[in-house]
DNA sequence: TCTGTTCTGCAACGTTATAACATTGCTTTC
DNA sequence: GAAAGCAATGTTATAACGTTGCAGAACAGA
């Protein structure tokens, strides 16, 4: 959590593989609020960046904690809450909602329908794109007359080094 | 929340359009318990009562407070969880995560996989059940080696009446 | 009736999120 | 360059959601 960008992401989205490193997603993010005319600040980017750096879903409450630790500065719940605000209205975080956490979006440049696997023994969690769920969930909200604004699909469960490791 | 069982609830699952009443539902949780051999107690049909007889997905804290009302006795919140987890491990009840808040399961008696529609409108939620998205999960799961053990479907907006309200 | 188990009650606490209001800093306008 | 407007952040308090740990009650089975 304190010790940014060590972490790199290969990524499991089967369209894609690239190796993803923080400091390029960051750059990426803010070419992305550059091109719409809003404000990558101060505080969204260590927001974003200390979400890059974890290895897993983020809290809220521990990323005001990593805040006051490294920047020597405390920050108060709306602060970090607004911060997370922005970046999901821009696609670049996402909620887990079954965690109360957050997560930075591999691929904040496509429109996604982001898909979370989230491990119980790592505690981390993978994002996959498929567009064919958003398709049927479409669907199923057309034959109801019901207009989405958000889609959450989350599947929890053990990932295959952990399922392998609690095998043993 | 403190009348119980005057909302009809028909069913939107395109498998059933069944009316589905809540005392024939709760009489049903009641014979699925017996047949496994776990106790539906007082608190939990109370809770479960009350789940059916709210308007929509209802909180912990709400069903607190309801169970003050009606019962005139109050209740704790590891009380109300207990109940809910109970419930929840039973299939009878599922838990909304976006809302934090709670439903009753409309097909207890089915392997059911939830996919819940919320409209933020009349603050409702409706619930169905697709096999070809749990199909999707699951081989997606298979890919990555990942053993699921709980799957979260949600998807937020409006429904048919209050886009329609709404627009007038 | 005893006994072990399951369920409930209760107090305290921990975690997550928002409301309400004040402040900063920058820009636009006169 | 004052004054007004605006976006972002800071501050304080509180609401909302959930858990731990322990004690006592209820209940099934021997």
């Amino acid at each position: 959590m304190t010790k940014p960008f060590i972490r790199p992401r290969p990524c499991t989205d089967p369209d894609c593989r690239g190796p993803h490193s923080p400091p390029e997603r960051i750059a990426l993010a803010e070419a992305i609020c550059e091109g719409r005319g809003v404000q990558m600040t101060e505080l969204r980017r260590r927001v974003l960046e200390l979400l890059w750096a974890s290895r897993g879903p983020t809290s809220a409450y521990q990323l005001m904690e990593a805040i006051k630790l490294s920047d020597s500065r405390p920050v108060g719940p709306p602060t970090v809450y607004r911060a997370l605000d922005f970046l999901m209205a821009q696609g670049l975080v996402a909620k887990i909602e079954s965690l109360n956490a957050y997560v930075p979006c591999v691929h904040p440049e496509r429109e996604h329908d982001c898909l979370f696997f989230i491990c119980s023994g790592c505690r981390t969690s993978v994002e996959l794109e498929d567009s064919r769920i958003g398709g049927l969930l479409a669907e199923a909200a057309a034959i109801l007359g019901f207009v989405t604004t958000r889609r959450t699909v989350e599947v929890a469960g053990m990932c295959a080094q952990c399922t392998e490791a609690g095998a043993a």
